[in-house]
DNA sequence: CGGATTTGACCTGCGC
DNA sequence: GCGCAGGTCAAATCCG
């Protein structure tokens, strides 16, 4: 499995505009401020180089990469990730074969399992899984005409902390959150940070 | 009353 | 081909 750690409040890594449009978008703007502690692990698909530090992905080193299943590549059942078991174990046949949705997976301590990062998510499923005693849950964006999904479900090995898979791009700003973003001069890609406007404030 | 949630049924894909 | 597991749908229900 690869888990990274990352010690610091979200913030995600986008191409330069005008290039790579599917695979850029909102990020899943976890928010240390909104009462859970982001914790610690963001899980990349297992065919990317994890970086070994959170830093490393603020320097564009890491792309979140259209995972072909991020969050449980090393405990899920083998049909878990199809792409590769039919054809070949190379991960970069997976990508192609498969649709390029953006795939990111949390893991993060919280009381909790909703989490309000700043979008609205409305459920529409839940379901028990065979490798975890927790059920899953299934939350779309409520916005309309957004089709990302959410999938959330606690850890089974440490139930304080609940796993959070997010799969797709947002086309639309968060209603809560404002977004910072800057260019690295050199490479010329943007870097987005989530920061939730509080109660009241306008 | 409208929107969100719940929950069982159904669909699909993969392994054996 | 069959069974299993994950994912989605949709009707019923709940709640503000």
């Amino acid at each position: 499995m690869a888990a990274l750690h990352a010690a610091a409040s979200y913030m995600a890594y986008f191409p330069p505009q005008g290039q790579g449009s599917t695979s850029s978008d909102d990020p899943p703007a976890a928010n240390p401020t909104s009462g859970f502690d982001l914790s610690d692990f963001i899980f990349f698909d297992e065919g990317s180089t994890p970086p070994t530090s959170f830093a490393q992905l603020g320097t564009g080193a890491i792309t979140p990469q259209p995972a072909t299943e991020s969050a449980y590549a090393g405990q899920s059942s083998g049909r878990s990730v199809p792409a590769s078991g039919s054809s070949t174990t190379s991960g970069i046949r997976a990508e192609v074969e498969r649709p390029r949705t953006e795939r990111i997976a949390f893991r993060m301590k919280s009381e909790v399992e909703i989490v309000d990062d700043g979008f609205r998510w409305r459920k529409y499923g839940k379901k028990s899984v065979k490798n975890s005693p927790n059920p899953r849950n299934y939350y779309r964006c409520s916005t309309e005409g957004c089709s990302v999904k959410k999938r959330v479900e606690r850890d089974k090995d440490d139930p304080s902390y609940v796993i959070t898979t997010y799969e797709g791009v947002h086309n639309h700003m968060s209603p809560g959150v404002v977004y910072y973003t800057t260019q690295d001069a050199a490479s010329g890609r943007y870097f987005v940070a989530g920061c939730q406007i509080p109660p009241g404030s306008s």
